[in-house]
RNA sequence: GGGCCGCUAGCUCAAUUGGCAGAGCAGCUGACUCUUAAUCAGCCGGUUCCGGGUUCGAGUCCCGGGCGGCCCCCCA
């Protein structure tokens, strides 16, 4: 039966609600007493659980004086299991599933209207058999009890549509599994996939277990814009657009740092922002063109007051988002209990490739050096981005539990202050979590002098030939300028945090709407 | 942007060497008052992603295109 016979059937379905003064699309339920307020089915369910021990079927939940319970349940009609004179099906709302009866000589049996009783007992059952199909939202009121199998179950006593479905949802047993449907048509992938509903359900955990944690921390969440002049704070191709009434040309951000910094110059020594950021960058299973940033910025701070935080924000997001510390990747658990390892870069790169890079100061050498482990080098690259692809090929596949690797060269770091004891490096850290750098942190540079300097320099790698570059933002070094007290600054993705949270391995998994070409007309 | 793989009924999947395009679920008709992926009987449902080509004959082979997946590239 093809798919606009499908249709058809279930509009006529739908006229047929019509025809018995059945509005297929009420405002509002027109079931039981108002002051009854409708319970999730999970809560439906706990609460009738804690009424009917197990092995006490047919009998019902009952309140306080021993009255039998009533309940109103509303949920998608998931699977219908008809037997002619009794009728069971599941409902499913975002918390649960429940099983429904529907019995021809229970004698309270109704189906309502906003008006009137439309059908009792028997003529219900029929009703119900000629204008229910699965997708459905529909609301029902009745007592709750076991079956001889012991399934908590809602004796139906009253019965009405909420919405009637014109199409048929996925496959029962089976779900959705077409990955482009999944991600195109993402209700129908939530609707059939309860797992998927799980990880987003996580994600939004997540992202309020960081804003607690934070805002118990004293810091001020902000919002800085995302349309801006000149995108900086990393090094990306920016997005362009115009805005016509200033008649200038203006780029998504590509990081939120800049923006931060000049409040922390401001004088709000602790903010951060959670918001998307945008890169015109290629798509895969790791990188979308918009994603979700944290970054947060605590002055007076350094980069290790920074590890430690975010130590203790991680494994308490974890404790707070998931049922407990570890996560299983593929066959690996990854255990979010600190403390995590703390290993210099120098080291981490010495140890899984044995390339010391301090041993070549030289762009020279060091390609060299990357070349003889096997590493493909090109001859554009300047010192900094060699090191990062010994970081990215040799390093990374190695680091599964959370890890973090600390002080980085400086060429790699334009933003970064330079460490005390040896200038070559920079206070930063990175964090990995299943292969993936999850965040990136350092103590931010605020000798405005210097960071004009650095800025320059990238400027001259562009010209070089380098594109990944930061450009110099005038507008920042004039607030620099005004002086910015020593600074721990962090960024988090938390596209990528979520996937280490949930085991997902591939950021399509963690975001609702992730970006396809779009389909040809048919 | 490059390489490899995939696309068949609304959904999940078959189809031998190139030989009448199938099953399960869903749907429709009927039976069935504790089923639970209910069961039983019957029926309907196809632009095999699109466009060319080879062939007596193409889901299958060839060429071009679309979309997706994986791996590179870029990027976080």
């Amino acid at each position: 039966m093809g798919e606009q016979e499908i249709i058809s059937l279930r509009i006529a379905k739908l006229e047929r609600l019509r025809a018995r003064g059945l509005d297929p699309y009420p405002a509002r339920s027109p079931l039981g007493p108002r002051r009854r307020k409708r319970k999730s089915l999970n809560q439906i369910m706990t609460h009738a659980a804690a009424r009917i021990p197990e092995g006490t079927g047919e009998l019902v939940a009952r309140g306080l004086r021993g009255r039998a319970i009533t309940y109103r349940a509303a949920g998608r009609v998931r699977l219908i299991r008809d037997q002619g004179g009794a009728i069971f099906f599941d409902i499913g709302d975002s918390t649960d599933k429940m099983q429904l009866y529907l019995r021809k000589d229970w004698p309270n049996l109704r189906v309502v209207s906003p008006t009137a009783i439309v059908a009792k007992k028997e003529a219900a059952l029929d009703l119900f058999r000629t204008t229910v199909d699965l997708g459905d939202i529909i609301e029902a009121t009745g007592n709750v009890f076991r079956t001889r199998r012991g399934e908590l179950t809602l004796r139906v006593s009253q019965f009405t549509v909420l919405a009637k479905a014109l199409r048929a949802p996925p496959e029962k047993w089976h779900g959705l599994q077409d990955v482009e449907l999944r991600y195109r048509q993402r209700y129908l992938d939530l609707i059939a996939n309860p797992q998927v509903r799980d990880t987003f359900l996580t994600r939004s955990r997540v992202i309020t277990a960081v804003r607690h944690f934070l805002d118990s921390h004293g810091f001020l969440e902000v919002e800085t814009p995302v349309l801006q002049p000149a995108a900086g704070g990393a090094a990306a191709r920016p997005f362009v657009t115009y805005h016509n009434a200033l008649d200038r040309q203006l780029y998504l951000r590509i990081a939120l740092e800049l923006y931060l910094k000049r409040l922390v110059i401001g004088g709000y020594d602790r903010v951060y922002e959670i918001g998307r950021i945008f890169r015109n960058e290629g798509v895969s299973a790791k990188y979308n063109p918009e994603f979700t940033m944290l970054e947060s910025y605590q002055a007076y701070a350094d980069y290790t007051d920074v590890m430690d935080m975010v130590e203790e924000m991680i494994s308490t997001v974890a404790r707070e988002a998931l049922d407990g510390n570890t996560v299983t990747h593929d066959d690996t658990k990854i255990d979010f209990a600190p403390p995590w390892p703390r290993i210099t870069l120098r080291d981490a790169i010495k140890q899984h490739s044995g390339v010391d890079f301090e041993q070549h100061p030289e762009v020279e050498s060091m390609r060299e050096a990357v070349a003889s482990c096997g590493v493909a080098v090109d001859e554009k690259w300047g010192r900094g981005k060699l090191i990062d692809e010994l970081l990215s090929d040799k390093v990374e596949p190695n680091l599964i539990q959370p890890t973090f690797l600390l002080d980085y060269p400086v060429e790699l770091s334009p933003l970064a202050k330079r460490k005390p004891d040896n200038p070559r490096l920079v206070e930063r850290f990175e964090l990995f979590i299943a292969s993936r750098e999850v965040g990136n942190a350092y103590s931010e540079l605020n000798d405005p002098q210097e960071q004009r300097e650095r800025m320059l320099q990238q400027a001259r790698l562009l010209a070089a030939g380098d594109e990944e570059v930061e450009l110099a933002d005038e507008e920042f070094l004039t607030a620099l300028e005004y002086g910015m007290p020593p600074c721990g600054g962090l960024g988090i993705g938390i596209d990528r945090l979520v996937m280490a949270l949930t085991g997902q391995p591939s950021i399509r998994e963690v975001i609702l709407f992730p970006h396809l070409r779009e389909r040809e007309q048919r």
